[in-house]
DNA sequence: CATGAATGAGCTTTCATTCAT
DNA sequence: CATGAATGAAAGCTCATTCAT
């Protein structure tokens, strides 16, 4: 009656649009299946999305929308940077591992397969990253000169967590390795970038 | 008349496939097109595998033999344990960065997502994971009883190599940064894992 | 308040109709293009028009008002009947060439396939072939007696415009032949309906 | 039992799609009612048609041959070059009156719309064409040098033809007109081609 | 006067797979 | 050892149209 209902099947379909996702994977995410689960023809969903990418980029969004809250709440209690970022990168991997087929929607779908991508569509994205960005930055904040660029850093940072949360969920990891310790080891290990000397002395000897 | 031609399809078959894989991808890979491009019927493939799913894992099998042979090949010249694992952590990057197509069926399937997956077939990856671990295991040979676990170590490595392969072939990274420093700098980092100081200093405190 | 705006939307939606068809083609010309074209929703043309037949019977309504406005005035300098015969020609067939989609849903269009098809509808279409007739019936004017009937002369006159811009338009015609010539030499055809001898003549001799 | 059969669901495909083309049109002509009319799945037409353009050039190709052989047979008799030209002239006629939809996909549907078009299915097209040039040619032979390009004739007569043929399968002639009449002013006219002055004497005085 | 929501039928095409031979 | 014939399911998408408001 004060229809909080005329939005219920677009938030219907994109409700099982993830849920499709998250159980049974990209490749299985069609129209059809959609329509049928939510109760409608394939044709409503056209109503809502554009096509198929439109209805998946409502999906990356909203997902990049939750990792974003979930790595600026993780972060708030903690008031030292390194702190913060060993919050983040937790904060990061829980969301990936809880969350595998949002996560593979949103960093392993290859953009050359969309036909349609809406570049804006990545700032969201970005935003995450620079998330990172800034506590790094500010963990680095007296030694600018000597450090290698930011962004490369923090591209490197997010290269161990991405590998983490994308081998985890493929089931590639030997399941004799406790998870929670590989898990410790993996975030130490990501924190190191937080701790590298500066690359000239890396080069000439990288352990000591 | 005993000439092993018999043979000669089956491996033309995977040759294709492979071929078929390279070049234009996981998701173009399908049995017609790769009878078509062997020149048999698809009939005739099921006469060799099972069905897809067993062609895809002769693929797997192939490519980490692949992996394999690069890996231990670059490892030969390197007489010193940091050197071989430098030399390690190149190849890896190189081969998953020139093969994407074949990189990621290796590593990126979800094997629960294949029907009748025989767990057996991951013998092989796993032996790949083994050549870092041997290289990891000298380089820390003094201080078996601080570090933690190897098996543990070699994972949070691949982490980062994987990790690199896949955004970087998802076309995730910032077009303005520069791919070869980038690629240096992610070597450097997966290199700390071999000098790693003990985890208990680590959880104290992880830098100074 | 009792404006004719209320007309506005009826004729956007037959202006954007004509223009989809001439720009796109026949085969684009749908309800939901013309809507998002003219700003309406494809419900709006349904106030207007009971159905997608009904609005392109409009559109060749209006088509064939068009090619009556364009034969009357290139056959108004004209004040010789065969001058003004040739004139007509020629503006139909520049009518045909210049709009290829409209001459097709004017006059290739089945009305059999068509469902509810208001004969009605052809009267203007007739008018046309009227403007022929009434100059061939000056140029004639003597020999009622021996002459075929008009009606048919005319009829036989259209088929070679016709089949001129029809043939042309569907790029049946080799390439090499010059078009401009071609035209000059289609002209010349038809005008001689305005030449013919007697029927009885031509059977027993129609040359020499 | 001597394999008469097996190539009857080719030949059953391709009857039940000149029969829908002939009842229905060529925007009715799909895949799924073939196949539904033919008894098999509209997977299976795609063994023996790569596609529908597929299907359809075979249809074309059949057409054109079909035309060929009526109009070849039809000259026989005539060894007049004039009763040549004119028994041409009714046989292509009755073609394509008798066989409106084939026709129509023959001569009407516009190359541009087709997206892989076999240039080589034009050759049989011309071929038709070159019956006419030919006899025409054996009309004119003497006053080579004054008369207009046969080609160019020849595709004047043909106008005259197929104007005749898509008019009245539109049903576009006034149905008071009496048929057989028209069609005989139809053929003399088209015949007129044979007994046209040279281009210069048609300019300076049409009519006499 | 106009809309928003929804439908159902339809489209071409691709796919992995099976079965009799 | 290999094929040719055929299937059934599924895909993304567009269409004209209706109905309640």
């Amino acid at each position: 009656m004060t229809r909080p209902r005329s939005s219920t099947l677009q938030s219907s379909i994109l409700d099982e649009a993830r849920r499709v996702l998250v159980a049974e994977g990209y490749s299985h995410l069609s129209m059809r299946r959609i329509a049928a689960a939510v109760g409608c023809t394939a044709t409503s969903i056209y109503l809502y999305y554009r096509n198929k990418d439109a209805l998946i980029h409502a999906l990356i969004d909203e997902g990049m929308e939750l990792l974003q809250e979930q790595l600026e709440r993780s972060a708030l209690p903690a008031d030292e940077p390194l702190e913060r970022m060993r919050a983040l990168c937790r904060a990061y991997l829980e969301f990936g591992l809880e969350n595998p087929e949002y996560y593979e929607v949103m960093f392993m779908l290859h953009p050359e397969r969309m036909d349609r991508y809406p570049a804006e569509k990545y700032r969201r994205a970005r935003r995450n990253l620079e998330i990172f960005s800034e506590t790094l930055g500010a963990i680095h904040s007296g030694d600018a000169a000597e450090r290698p660029d930011l962004k490369v850093l923090t591209t490197v940072l997010w290269f161990s967590l991405h590998g983490a949360v994308t081998l985890m969920n493929a089931r590639r990891i030997d399941v004799s390795i406790d998870r929670k310790e590989l898990l410790d080891q993996a975030v130490s290990h990501s924190l190191q970038i937080a701790a590298r000397p500066s690359p000239s002395q890396m080069t000439s000897s990288p352990i000591q």
